[in-house]
RNA sequence: GGUCCGGUAGUUCAGUUGGUUAGAAUGCCAGCCUGUCACGCUGGAGGUCGACGGUUCGAGCCCGUUCCGGAUCGCCA
């Protein structure tokens, strides 16, 4: 028997005083008094407190007495007020005298607490994720994130985009991340693999004339997780033909600033800033700089390039560079013991050690005291503009070690010291990324962005000549240190693709099997064309300020990859094996 | 693959120098209770201390191995 419900357990106000109404909902708490028994009826709007009290039939209080945590019930009542009110609930002012009620089901009691604030383990969480979905927090981020997509399908739609579908059985590729695979049974020994992104078949889409595409679209890659990094995630991807950077960005900055205003109510300013690569790494540390704070790194090579210090001077020998950044008021919150701390934590990224000053009236200490003159360590204190309570922290190292380290302590002090202000958002764009990488692991260059990226219009000569040194049509856009979407200007001509794939020693029969049709389409006409994709799980987890992706996708996967509520990835049988032509090698 | 943190009641945790029967809160069960909203009161049940091995008269605690979870580096065009 199913009561129809007239309201949402969120819903009654006050006016509703008088009202027959009924609820469906879970019971999110019992309050047994004996005769007079207090129920919260649940769901995803809120909750309600339902009375039953001697004056309903004695056949449906004591249905009523055995109600617990989490059963579904149907609850026919009026609407009342209340004689004390609730100022904690939206429907605080009300209650509903019960008059009849049907459990739809029963529970059993539940693993986890359906509350906010129950930190249970994060593996329970998963297990029981959908327990874990009824929390009020949960809920309300999975409305946040369809409203962003609202907006995005809204926006673009809008724009003159066409929201098209791409495949999710597609080629392997050989650049970029490693691929998910899936056996073809009808054609053995082959395999499709799960998109990456959807790169060419947008890019396929311009040259087919659809001129504006977007997607909100799942994309696999099959490496190692992180707080904010899943092996299936989304992206807002979209392309656009006849454009140049500025109509890209000038697009997306409309559709940010929209989000923002629809979403959290903020008026962000446009243009964003932009910031080179360049710029970003010897300011920043980071190629995604947060701007929310100071603590920028300042260069001081050529301060200590002829002292005594035999580390800094091997490092500027062996061409890296020795680089601080001045935490302002840092000397006295840092200890001894926590500079330790921060010491072994920048090893990680390959620094080799660190050098600390403390600024004071008195003058300038440090853990180098014994290489350098006070002299000199007040002239080093003096070009970085410390001041006294000011703590300096110094690397020397290679560039990219030097650059990361620091890059991550100023990010790192900057939360300890409580100077992350959530309700600041700054925007901006890195742009002018170098083309290439050097990849050390496997000795080679790669594209720093993807293989379709296109050099600036003043380095396009550079790429059969000094492809190295090209700096590329591509830009991220970042948001308070967190990459959040990146995109280029795309090659639409094929000597120029054939030149890129040159500079990237992918051979010409690897070029044809690989991206033979992309090659081909080039051949037709292709318009000029750019384009972007959002990583919409890490805007949606910073714009609800939750620390991990996990809390704003609703199955996710744990650090192993495993779905932990069905249980995937798991063995079949031999026989799918067979069809799939698939043999396992027994190990003796 | 590396580093770090964690694993004790359904849940979240405490557990001293290695020493009697492993505790608390909450949840759960039963009884009482007509204005609760973290209801209250009384009573009760609930433990392979992740697993295996070792040291010891004696291990939740020490050692080794291993499994599991999380954070992170590598990796992520």
């Amino acid at each position: 028997m199913l009561f129809k419900r007239t309201h949402m357990c969120g819903e009654l106000r006050e006016t509703d005083i008088g009202k027959d109404i009924v609820l469906n909902g879970w019971i999110a708490k019992r309050r047994n008094l004996g005769s007079l028994i207090f129920c919260d009826v649940r769901d995803k709007t809120g909750i309600t407190q339902v009375v039953f009290n001697d004056k309903i039939p004695k056949e449906i209080f004591d249905r009523a007495d055995t109600l617990r945590s989490e059963y579904v019930v149907g609850v026919k009542g009026k609407v009342f007020e209340r004689e004390s009110k609730n100022k904690d609930l939206p429907t605080g002012d009300i209650e509903v005298f019960a008059e009849d009620l049907v459990i739809y089901s029963k529970s059993e009691t539940p693993p986890i607490y359906i509350k906010d604030d129950d930190n249970a383990d994060d593996n329970l969480r998963l297990k029981y994720r959908y327990l874990d979905l009824r929390k009020k927090k949960m809920q309300e981020n999975l409305i946040f994130r369809a409203k962003v997509t609202n907006i995005a399908r809204d926006y673009y739609a809008g724009a003159g985009f066409t929201e098209v579908e791409t495949p999710m059985l597609i080629k392997s590729t050989p650049e970029g991340a490693r691929d998910y695979l899936v056996p073809s049974r009808v054609n053995p020994e082959h395999f499709y693999a799960l998109p990456q992104s959807p790169q060419t078949f947008k890019q396929l889409l311009m040259v087919g004339g659809t001129d504006r595409y977007f997607q909100i679209v799942k994309c696999f890659r099959d490496e190692d997780l992180r707080a904010d990094r899943q092996p299936e995630f989304t992206q807002i991807d979209l392309e656009m033909s006849f454009v140049d950077i500025d109509d890209v960005i000038e697009v997306q900055e409309g559709f940010l600033k929209r989000v923002m205003k629809e979403t959290k109510d903020v008026d962000i300013k446009t243009p964003f800033p932009r910031v080179t690569f360049e710029e970003a790494m010897e300011r920043y540390g980071s190629d995604k700089p947060d701007t929310r704070f100071g603590f920028e790194l300042q260069d001081i090579t050529d301060r200590v390039r002829n002292c005594e210090f035999k580390v800094f001077t091997d490092a500027i020998e062996a061409g890296g560079s020795v680089r601080a950044i001045c935490v302002n008021g840092g000397a006295e919150a840092y200890t001894r013991k926590k500079i330790d701390k921060l010491t072994e934590s920048v090893k990680s990224y390959g620094a080799k050690g660190m050098v600390w000053m403390k600024v004071s009236h008195e003058g300038v200490t440090s853990s180098v005291n014994k290489f350098f003159t006070p002299e000199q360590l007040a002239d080093i204190a003096s070009d970085l503009g410390a001041e006294s309570g000011d703590l300096i922290l110094v690397i020397s190292d290679s560039n990219k070690v030097v650059y990361d380290s620091l890059g991550f302590l100023r990010r790192h002090i900057a939360g300890e010291m409580g100077l992350l202000d959530e309700n600041i958002y700054n925007f901006l764009w890195v742009v002018d990324f170098p083309l290439f990488e050097y990849d050390e692991m496997e000795d080679r260059w790669s594209a720093r962005h993807h293989p379709f990226t296109s050099p600036k219009d003043e380095h396009a000569q550079l790429l059969k000549s000094d492809p190295h040194a090209c700096l590329a049509n591509a830009y991220d856009i970042v948001l308070n240190g967190v990459e959040l979407g990146g995109g280029s200007i795309r090659i639409h001509d094929r000597g120029m693709q054939e030149d890129m794939f040159k500079a990237l020693d992918i051979g010409e029969d690897e070029i044809s099997e690989k991206f033979g049709f992309l090659m081909e389409a080039f051949q037709f006409g292709v318009p000029p064309h750019g384009g972007l994709a959002y990583g919409l799980d890490r805007l949606i987890m910073l714009l609800t300020g939750e620390k991990s992706i996990r809390e704003i996708i609703a199955f996710p996967k744990n650090q192993n990859a495993q779905c932990m509520v069905s249980g995937a990835p798991g063995v079949v049988n031999e026989m799918q094996l067979d069809e799939l032509h698939i043999q396992f090698k027994k190990e003796d």
